[in-house]
DNA sequence: AAAATAAACTAGACAGTCCAGTCTAATATA
DNA sequence: TATATTAGACTGGACTGTCTAGTTTATTTT
């Protein structure tokens, strides 16, 4: 008869976060499982005892980060006026791409995409795929309802999602010094959102 | 009486490449100097001779990747046939963004940003921010030739370059298994510019 | 053109540091 | 009572950067 007693679901969350922090803020190879665990209030033996060695770690703390990712809300039900609609969720878009968590992330796992291919299929997955595939939806909807001319919502939802990725987003992935002002981020995202109604009216 | 012999240029060039092979396959902490002394056919003693500590080196060999990196030449005079003109180009700029080389060095300069922003800075001039600019000059000639009507050519130019990445770039960086095939790249790419045209025509 | 010289280069050893992962022995807890 | 947890020692290996001692090579002087 074994008697298990279940391993401490807090300190595992702790290993997790400690790692994903220590992880995307200096990449795989720079991070020792000691700071992790010294970080994570927790011993080196106890991070063994949860996660096999690095590598499993490493998995495991990307596939945490990428769930709590998701929470990506947009209420895109009101079609009427794309141009507020497609706006508005532009610029949430922006903001969510330009955050100091998505960026770190997204980060380490395009670098680590050919160390790790399942991990950055994760991201690609819970990031990038899933919204192109939301986008796309909504592509369809201004279709139907007759609000836009789209033939090709999937091109249609690829060109808008990057396109609204800017000069903004270039800026912070290269860490530049200089930084496009937040006004000049509204004015091209409205610019945008324009051209893309033009483009795509009958 | 000072007798300077010059260091030999050809060993200093192997290191180089073997350097930002090595750099771009591996990352910047999991690439030992011995190997890439190694590699470079050279003593390890050569390589600290030639750049003092392993930044420098990995300074330099950005740095030399970066300019070799900057011939992508496109000839857009021929104004007249806008759908052509942009076609091409855009097929040229998607070869040159999803190649192997400007790939690798993208993704370690993005990931070393934080720890290396000088370095992250001479990628991002001599790739992103020169691009830019040319395609800005692009939309302006085809606003004053009055073939399109680019209000904001440089929004017109990020627009552009930004929506021509597409799904293949993305597959490429996160090193997805399954790709989309080079037809509905070109599909992609045609629709992508006759969208262009049709939201920036008079 | 030959000899002299100073620097570039080589190979390898080396010190010092760090790290992944294991082991142990003691403690806490369900 | 069995297992989770802890602190810390420990192994084996890798890495950076230095040092040494000997070799090659470009340049300058004779």
């Amino acid at each position: 008869m074994v008697k298990k007693r279940s391993k401490n679901e807090a300190k595992r969350q702790q290993i997790l976060n400690a790692a994903i922090q220590l992880f995307t803020e200096q990449g795989f190879a720079a991070t020792s499982m000691e700071l992790i665990a010294k970080n994570a209030d927790v011993s080196k033996q106890t991070v063994y005892s949860h996660f096999g060695n690095k590598d499993e770690l490493f998995s495991a703390s990307i596939e945490n980060k990428c769930e709590s990712l998701h929470i990506f809300d947009f209420s895109l039900n009101d079609l009427t006026d794309p141009h507020t609609t497609l706006f508005n969720f532009a610029k949430a878009f922006t903001e969510f791409i330009t955050s100091k968590e998505a960026c770190a992330v997204h980060k380490i796992c395009v670098f680590e995409s050919t160390a790790y291919p399942q991990v950055s299929d994760l991201f690609y997955r819970a990031g990038p795929l899933r919204l192109t595939k939301e986008v796309t939806l909504l592509m369809e909807g201004l279709h139907q309802q007759k609000i836009l001319c789209i033939e090709n919502p999937k091109h249609a939802a690829l060109q808008f999602l990057h396109m609204m990725k800017g000069e903004l987003w270039m800026q912070i992935e290269f860490n530049t010094k200089e930084r496009i002002s937040s006004d000049e981020v509204d004015e091209y995202l409205r610019d945008s959102v324009a051209f893309f109604i033009r483009g795509y009216s009958f």
